[in-house]
RNA sequence: GCCGGAGUGGCGGAAUGGCAGACGCGGCGGACUCAAAAUCCGUUGCCCGCAAGGGCGUGUGGGUUCAAGUCCCACCUCCGGCACCA
């Protein structure tokens, strides 16, 4: 009658945990903490994934462990709110966004508590939270109020900026506007995709071909006001602090690509006047040497970006960006028309455009010239929208013989190629290009230096003679922060108005004390005809606001979804301080974050911005470390299950996998009428026929989506937490089998009839259960079982934990007499993996609950060593032979064990033995001759 | 194109340079049962062989080593990410 039934066993300890608080977290940590941190998901319409309790289980298990081992564990979980699908929702069905938003996170909250997740529930947040958005606002008053310090590198208040004399003499408009053109949070006119028919702006994905994806309608870049964070200012500290981190190689990799750092040269070039071009020339270059090389350009000069100064000789032309600002003044009259045209043109590409679909190089001649600083002489200027104005100066030096762009261009618009680098002896120079590290030829003074050496030398001559300077760059652009949606955090900012009601360009930042800004009440989410973001449209008490007798206007951008989880981590800790956004005693006591699992989709964004957030905060006093995440593991993604596709022609007939056309429809194939051919897969009854085999991501469309409600319903939540522990290594992508969770399952049941009696009627311990002793066999078996698991999960390898632990299941159910002293062990272990079950069976063992929370088992090392080994004996490397030698066995008797065996005998009869390997507890290896 | 990651039985996977295939699924056989399910026991890489035994095996081709799934070189396939950053 008791049999397993993890659908009563389940709910009954997670609303015992409940009540006695068994995952409540003290506010400090006593004695060794670690914090224990997910990604905490957005609560879409959907419910939860299988692929969230995947990284979920794998920090429970972790959790869970640490606790038993006496440590004090932050393990908190919340809810990353904000989003465009709650807004879209609204738009469809008026639904305010808040309402739906509550309901989505109710279900994932009872979808995480039915997968028994240890969580610290008095802890859980929303990003959309009014008291959480009131620190996430007062976050922003604080790189509001920051500026960076390049030469201390470091964030610093914005009343220690440094004012310059001719500022502070402009009067205090001009030093408001100084300050704001140094804020790590400052406007920007940044263009946006605008689409008038869908009435909104979309993100640039969201744009295909110069239209959008849904709909197709005409996409155009409009400049509007945006809110930038200077995410730059720290791309330096944020790449080399990358350094001291323990995460995946290939994350940090991914995160100093984005940055991109790199180096090479400015180098200005004169634009000359219409007349006396010569003499303008040699005037500007003797005041070049004189006063030095300006930080900012005048109008007369063109200033360039290379990583590659020491092809300054082969340049043939200039080449900017269509949004350059001295485009206009080097446009001359007959150019115009067309240089306008392609201006207008490269204005309505989305960035997408310009750098997917132009393969062919586009571009116009301005022309005008600008005079080449070491050579004096004139070098024409393009226009070309494969030069980006938001990168370096957003104008290059074309060097068509030494750049595979600069190629492409050139052979486009007949310019020279002018060969300036030679390949250093035994690398080939294609086709007059080489873009490889060489040596100077027809360089002037220059002419024979190695690349490296031609790179020094020039940037401190061009730095000595004022005409450039050695430089670096980022690809990291500054961080565009502000939406034009209603279902995000207000900005605490206000506008001022002028007497008629139009902004002065004056702003002001709110006091911390009148936070939160809250979202008005609106009932109409629809976009308007304009880019103005649905709150312009806010009741006018929201909308306006009077201060010291000046009339002021709320800032109706809201931020993105991004601003929320930049700092979740550090509310979880005090979650409920009304004073501070964290107190410092306890942010000291529990951060760095131990341990972060995640998808690898968040491998650059969140994390950089996360990174880029803490940093400022750490500048300013606020935190004490200067990364948040000390380690970081990436959870691999579920696939559905295995699907087997065969390809019918149009006629009907099947046709082989590797020979279907465009015509033929893919079609699904069972299991059962597929089988292994060689290398292919092919249909049962046509062997010719190949099929492909191959699991897919997970999709609504593709219908193999695979629900955790299902599977609880089916198997119990320990099932599920098993199988996706024990379905591969946690970082690997893997597929489904409902088949695997029904053996995992299997295992479960097992370990019940370890403990339980199933035939009796009321819950009984099976009658093999006893209070013997343990006889040796069954302590080296416990002991082991207690090391592996414990070596595991310190290592994150789930699977292999449980497959240990599978094996010793299956060494005790034939026992006639299972000694207590065995199970009771094997249950603590079993809990963090299986908790709702170890629970049960640690009541049904008579024990006081909980088992979450019993100390973990010692390892007797006593039980780890055998008393003798089974060796294998190879001969010419070839296993021949296995002997029997006690463990501490040396290698002579090792040598002469394996040489009494007679089949070995046998073999090395008659032959020389050149050589015999014998490792200590592993093998011996005869290498013969003759 | 560039950068990652991965290729091991029918399937998911295991393996500090030292017995390839732990553990699970699936298959096969047996016990229990009137029968079935459930459970328990055994077996299961491929080929030859009645057997003893032998041969072949970790994507392909080379190499290092007494010994390679593991290290090195070249290549193939799949998956993921980035994509004119001068």
């Amino acid at each position: 009658m008791p049999r397993y039934h993890p659908s009563s066993i389940e709910p009954k300890w997670q609303e015992w945990w409940d009540a006695h608080g068994t995952f409540t977290t003290p506010r400090l940590p006593a004695g060794r903490k670690t914090y224990i941190l997910d990604m905490f998901p957005y609560p879409s319409g959907d419910g939860l994934h299988v692929g969230h309790p995947e990284g979920y289980t794998a920090t429970d298990i972790v959790a869970r462990f640490e606790r038993m081992r006496g440590t004090t564990v932050m393990h908190p979980m919340g809810f990353d709110a904000f989003g465009l699908p709650a807004e879209e929702h609204a738009i469809r069905t008026g639904t305010p966004p808040r309402e739906s938003t509550e309901r989505n996170i109710a279900t994932f909250t009872r979808q995480l508590k039915m997968l028994g997740f240890s969580y610290d529930w008095g802890r859980v947040l929303a990003t959309t939270d009014p008291e959480y958005v009131r620190w996430t606002q007062w976050i922003f008053l604080v790189l509001f109020d920051t500026w960076f310090d390049h030469a201390t590198q470091k964030g610093r208040p914005i009343a220690e900026l440094p004012i310059p004399a001719e500022v502070t003499a402009k009067g205090a408009g001009a030093i408001a506007s100084y300050r704001d053109d140094h804020r790590l949070a400052y406007q920007s006119e940044a263009p946006v995709n605008w689409c008038p028919a869908l009435g909104t702006v979309l993100a640039n994905e969201e744009v295909i071909g110069g239209v959008s994806e849904r709909g197709g309608h005409p996409v155009i870049r409009l400049p509007l006001r945006q809110w930038m964070l200077r995410i730059t200012a720290y791309a330096e500290r944020l790449e080399t602090e990358l350094a001291g981190l323990d995460w995946p190689a290939s994350i940090k990799k991914l995160q100093c690509d984005w940055i991109g750092r790199s180096t090479g040269a400015e180098v200005d070039f004169f634009i000359p006047p219409a007349s006396g071009a010569d003499e303008a020339f040699a005037a500007w270059m003797s005041r070049r040497s004189e006063s030095g090389y300006p930080s900012k350009p005048g109008a007369d000069v063109l200033r360039i970006y290379t990583t590659r100064p020491d092809t300054l000789y082969g340049v043939t032309a200039m080449v900017i960006a269509p949004e350059h600002p001295l485009l206009d003044a080097l446009t001359t009259t007959e150019q115009r028309p067309s240089i306008e045209a392609y201006r207008e043109a490269a204005s309505r590409k989305s960035d997408l455009d310009r750098t997917d679909l132009a393969r062919e190089k586009t571009g116009v001649f301005t022309g005008s010239s600008v005079v080449h600083p070491l050579t004096g002489r004139p070098v024409p200027v393009w226009v070309a929208d494969y030069v980006l104005a938001s990168y370096g100066t957003g104008a290059i030096m074309a060097v068509p013989a030494h750049d595979e762009r600069d190629y492409e261009f050139a052979r486009s618009f007949g310019l020279d190629v002018v060969t300036v680098i030679e390949p250093m002896e035994g690398q080939a120079s294609g086709n007059g290009l080489f873009a490889g590290e060489g040596r100077a030829i027809d360089s002037g003074p220059y002419t024979g230096l190695s690349t490296r050496d031609f790179i020094a030398k020039v940037g401190a001559d061009l730095e000595a003679t004022g005409l450039g300077r050695p430089a670096t760059n980022y690809k990291l652009r500054d961080w565009l922060f502000s939406r034009q949606r209603f279902w995000g955090e207000p900005f605490p900012i206000l506008h001022e108005l002028d007497e008629a009601g139009h902004p002065t360009g004056s702003i002001r930042a709110l006091e911390p004390h009148e936070l939160p800004v809250s979202l008005p009440v609106l009932t109409d989410f629809k976009p308007g005809d304009t880019p103005d973001p649905p709150l312009s449209r806010s009741p006018a008490d929201w909308l306006f606001v009077d201060r010291d007798g000046k009339r002021y206007r709320r800032e109706t951008n809201t931020m993105p979804q991004w601003a929320g989880s930049c700092w979740y981590y550090l509310r979880f800790l005090d979650p409920h301080n009304t004073e501070r956004f964290l107190d410092p005693a306890i942010e000291k006591a529990w951060m760095p974050v131990d341990l972060y699992i995640g998808g690898a989709e968040h491998a650059v964004l969140h994390l950089l911005y996360s990174r880029f957030w803490h940093k400022v905060l750490y500048d300013r006093g606020h935190v004490s470390h200067p990364e948040p995440f000390g380690k970081l593991v990436n959870q691999g993604m579920i696939l559905g299950e295995m699907e087997f596709t065969g390809y019918r022609s149009p006629a009907g007939g099947w046709v082989s996998a590797e020979k279907h056309g465009d015509g033929d429809v893919a079609s699904k194939v069972p299991h059962d009428q597929v089988e292994k051919h060689g290398e292919h897969f092919v249909l049962r009854d046509a062997p010719t026929t190949r099929v492909e085999s191959r699991a897919y991501k997970m999709s609504k469309s593709r219908g193999n989506v695979v629900n955790p409600d299902q599977v609880v319903r089916e198997f119990g939540a320990d099932s599920l937490r098993l199988y996706e522990m024990f379905m591969g290594p946690l970082e690997a992508t893997k597929p489904w089998s409902t088949s695997g969770v029904s053996g995992v399952r299997g295992f479960l049941d097992r370990c019940w009839r370890l403990v339980v009696d199933e035939r009796a009627d009321e819950i009984a311990l099976a009658h093999q259960v006893s209070d013997t002793q343990p006889s040796d066999d069954d302590l080296r078996e416990l002991h082991r079982t207690i090391d592996k698991v414990t070596r595991d999960i310190e290592g994150l390898s789930f699977n292999t934990a449980i497959a240990r632990m599978m094996e010793f299941v299956n060494y005790c159910t034939p026992l006639d007499r299972r000694p207590r002293a065995i199970l009771e062990p094997f249950v603590t272990i079993l809990a963090p993996f299986a908790p709702h079950l170890a629970e049960e069976l640690w009541q049904v063992l008579g024990k006081p609950a909980p088992v979450s929370i019993a100390t973990w088992p010692a390892v007797d090392e006593r039980w780890l060593k055998d008393d003798s080994v089974e060796i294998p004996v190879q001969v010419q490397g070839k296993l021949r032979g296995r002997v029997v030698v006690p463990a501490d066995a040396d290698a002579d008797a090792m040598k002469a064990a394996a040489v009494a065996d007679p089949k070995i005998a046998e073999l090395l009869a008659g032959k020389t033995i050149v050589k015999v390997v014998a490792v200590p507890g592993r093998l011996v290896n005869f290498v013969i001759k003759g």
